[in-house]
DNA sequence: GGTCATTTAGTTGTGTGCAATTGAATTGTG
DNA sequence: CACAATTCAATTGCACACAACTAAATGACC
């Protein structure tokens, strides 16, 4: 228990945790608001955000295995399998398991997801307008939450005392 | 269809719907990226990181009803009353109906409860050394992502087509 | 005092997010 | 060729997040 670092004072230690809470509710309550300005506008076009994720990296990137999809969106085929499903049942993207490895799925766009790329196109001026940020600010904002994810997944992996 | 606007070039709206691709992406990776760092802190405390939240009010606030706990956090019943179950089966909370007002509900700390804020301590220290921030630099963070979050939700609010 | 709207928790259903496991296919190695 | 290690998708189990609904209690109004 007691460490190697030389212990900072209790109160000093408490201030820590009061920005704690301030800062990690921060976070989690700005993804959870971009979360839901997403779901209102994304609702007429029938998708959840994590589907627009998913379906703004096929009209990017064309036809894809899951494995390439998890790659691009940092997530693993426990997310993705059921997600695709779901875009599979809305007729928007079609699974087929690859002829050349057959351990590999191969997702595809169908014409009716393709098509849909033309109603996404006013949702990202929509996004913007309802942050009140202009372009170079949401530009200094991401480079931020980059270098944080970088940082953070680096640790992560490290998962030191300190 | 013939919108009011003035509509946009496609190739402009096609670099709109690039940028989003990238933002909303980096928010959405932040978010999870932080999430993973304070998992693996927190399992020593074994606290999931909305758990970790509901304590750091508890710790601070004191004793609540839920409606307060969720005016604080954001969240509603729905996502409150399962996580305060599993708080209290890990005996670390108590939930009790307001005598005064039976609709309510007083969620309290237990011994144990309070006794885990000594334990807590350290975690915001070691979630600042994962950011690679400076207090200043997470500071201007939190003010940034504050101010996105207030301008979302007021515009979530207002759901207008722009 | 009795009726109706409001407040407050809780429940249900859907959709992620992630760890852990399974199972099939492929690759590497002797 | 045989056999072990690896890769890839899917599944299972758990924990949010949120919309929609239920049910109980309270308050407001006539």
């Amino acid at each position: 228990m007691s460490a190697t670092t030389p212990t900072p004072s209790p109160a000093a230690e408490a201030e820590w945790l009061h920005l704690d809470r301030q800062i990690c509710f921060s976070l989690h309550a700005a993804s959870r608001a971009f979360n839901g300005v997403y779901r209102v506008i994304l609702k007429d076009l029938g998708l959840t955000y994590p589907q627009y994720l998913v379906m703004l990296v096929l009209w990017e990137q064309g036809d894809l295995p899951v494995k390439k999809l998890g790659e691009h969106l940092r997530l693993d085929s426990g997310t993705l399998s059921p997600l695709l499903k779901r875009l599979e049942a809305a007729g928007l993207v079609h699974r087929e398991r690859s002829t050349r490895d057959e351990r590999s799925v191969e997702v595809r766009l169908t014409e009716q997801g393709a098509a849909l790329r033309e109603q996404a196109l006013e949702v990202p001026r929509r996004i913007v307008s309802a942050t009140g940020f202009d372009v170079d600010e949401i530009r200094a904002l991401k480079a931020r939450l980059d270098q944080l994810t970088g940082t953070l997944d680096s640790a992560a992996l490290e998962d030191g005392s300190c």
